[in-house]
DNA sequence: CCAGGCGCTGAAATCGGTTTCTGTCCCGGG
DNA sequence: CCCGGGACAGAAACCGATTTCAGCGCCTGG
């Protein structure tokens, strides 16, 4: 016996295959009776739709698509992703959509993944990460015949797309704050990769806010792997004289941590180190890290959400998710007395 | 103007749908010139197949499944998952594939997540992971009509099924050979959760080993989270008498590692540390941890590429995959002398 | 008592490829 | 010169759900 169709369950209740359409798909036209019953049989035959043939009458094909351009290597240590899908998952499972993830060497490929997927209408949404300066993405993915698409990072990087951004200038202000508090005069910043506009956007706060505070900043820059986080925290521990160090995510700062050890330099008693990116990684490093926290899942189930918004023609706007806050733990503390 | 269907290629080209098909399919029935110019024809206008046409007619979607049972937060620190992905990944892009990945909370929603893919024809094959004893999900994976799967684990945990697999014990013995080959006489051992099959055959392979080598074994049950591993190495250090710690994952390893300095015990020195999953994170603690080391993205690799002979038809068998080696770095050593 | 609306039927078109079937044309070998 | 076969045309069925359309009972409100 084949596949359950609806003529299948049409035959069964009785009806006609338009009256069980209109049934499943909660539209008018059937009775509720009617419609349970239908619900009833179908539930019985453990009919499925097949989603195939739904989208390529509708337009629709209840698959959102994901495309993350990183080596693989590096996907290793970037607890931020796996949590952030899963958020989005949250979301999507909820509709009984599927996310399409594709996982590419570069941002090439990621150009193919796209174009390919709305040329065979595989997708009816996507989420792009990693907004860059320029982008070419955006070409992509603005327009009218475009996918509907969220970038996730900041409004001005989205080039007039629907984005979901943390206010990731204010975070760092905050961080930068809490260390001048604790009474540190000279603080270092381990950065992320140039073509990333976030990098940029955080570059500049801590710059901005040290200035404002009077305070000398030292500045290297990483590429968010282990070890451009040692080799940045060995120099600056040698020749940036600094007493507090922020890393732009937690895997860099955890190298940073044991680069510290390595020189026989104390944490927190000797240099205080803080992790942008919160991760159980943090808590588990002794000392424990003091991180900017955020919630990740709740992002990622916040960029759905607003996907769907935007799948179901909402005007392209931009949503500023929860700031990161910091998690003082032990990593930190006043500098030592000179 | 609309979407480019195979008719618009049959129009330009001056021949008919079914030579069109014939051409882009590679298959005989057209001239060697005609087909050249039907694909230049297709390329020129953009083309692609429409999945959904093409998986209603046909029976491939083109598309193969990941479902993922796992809390959102404890996906935080598996590096594992990422990388296997992309391993994953660089197969199926290789052949147009995509991934339709599943997070969900449990194993009840994995199982739904399977039968929806199968009765709405979502997916030509999926992997599963994780397998456990007994199983519940390998009754929807075997049988006739079921969805070609590869299990990702032990052939006696497959249930008959395709599986690829790395010889867990194989990989413990070498580990506890090392330890005692330091001239460690009690050795601890951090598990993973019991419901994982994998559990049972690494726990096994520590005790016969320690055995056989007349160590006295000290076995704590983790749950992968660094709290669980923390936890269990305070327990081990206060009460197990142990000079060395063998952990069943990175996170656990990594919190052990920051129980052992907080409770004033140095590493290497008075306690030897292992973890198992080598991942950047075990390069970045200090000391950096002596690791069970695996090429988790070859292993994905591997895995696709099984599914794609399983979905092609061939029967079940198992395939091994290379054995984690033990990576030796600074959280090993032999124990103090007494 | 009748108009009108609801709840359906049954048939058909549609989405875009795949596949099959009948038939025509042309080319080369015997 | 004739026959066989390859290379197509053209038409059609098919996959399974969605949607439309004409039409027919039945019930209800006025």
């Amino acid at each position: 016996m084949g596949r359950i169709t609806i003529a299948d369950i049409a035959r069964r209740a009785g009806v006609s295959t338009a009256a069980v359409s209109y049934a499943l798909n909660g539209r008018p036209g059937v009775s509720d009776a009617t419609r349970e019953h239908v619900l009833q049989i179908a539930a019985d035959l453990g009919w499925a739709p097949s989603s195939a043939a739904r989208s390529l009458s509708g337009a629709h094909t209840e698959t959102v698509g994901l495309v993350l351009a990183r080596a693989p290597e590096t996907l290793g240590f970037e607890s931020f992703y796996m949590q952030f899908v899963a958020g989005i998952e949250s979301v999507l499972s909820e509709r009984d959509y599927g996310l399409l993830l594709q996982v590419v060497p570069d941002i090439d490929a990621e150009l193919r993944a796209y174009r390919k997927w709305r040329a065979a209408r595989r997708v009816d949404g996507v989420v792009m990460v990693d907004p860059r300066v320029p982008d070419p993405r955006l070409d992509l993915l603005v327009g009218p015949d475009a996918l509907p698409a969220v970038v996730v990072g900041d409004p001005s990087l989205s080039g007039g797309l629907t984005s979901v951004y943390t206010d990731d200038a204010a975070a760092m202000r905050s961080c930068v704050e809490y260390l001048a508090g604790l009474g540190h005069t000279a603080v270092g910043h381990v950065t992320g990769t140039p073509e990333f506009g976030h990098t940029h956007i955080r570059d500049e706060a801590f710059a901005r806010e040290a200035a404002a505070r009077s305070l000398t900043a030292g500045v290297r820059r990483g590429d968010y792997t282990p070890d451009a986080g040692a080799a940045a925290t060995r120099d600056l521990l040698r020749q940036g004289g600094v007493t507090a160090i922020v890393y732009d995510n937690d895997a860099m700062a955890l190298a940073g941590l044991g680069a510290a050890h390595e020189a026989g330099v104390r944490v927190p008693d000797d240099v205080s180190l803080v992790a942008w990116d919160d991760s159980p990684v943090c808590r588990a490093a002794y000392p424990q890290l003091t991180a900017l926290s955020h919630d990740v899942a709740g992002y990622g189930a916040h960029v759905a959400r607003r996907l769907f918004e935007s799948m179901a023609g909402d005007p392209p706007a931009s949503y500023r998710d929860s700031t990161p806050e910091l998690q003082v733990r032990g990593s930190t503390a006043p500098p030592a007395a000179p």
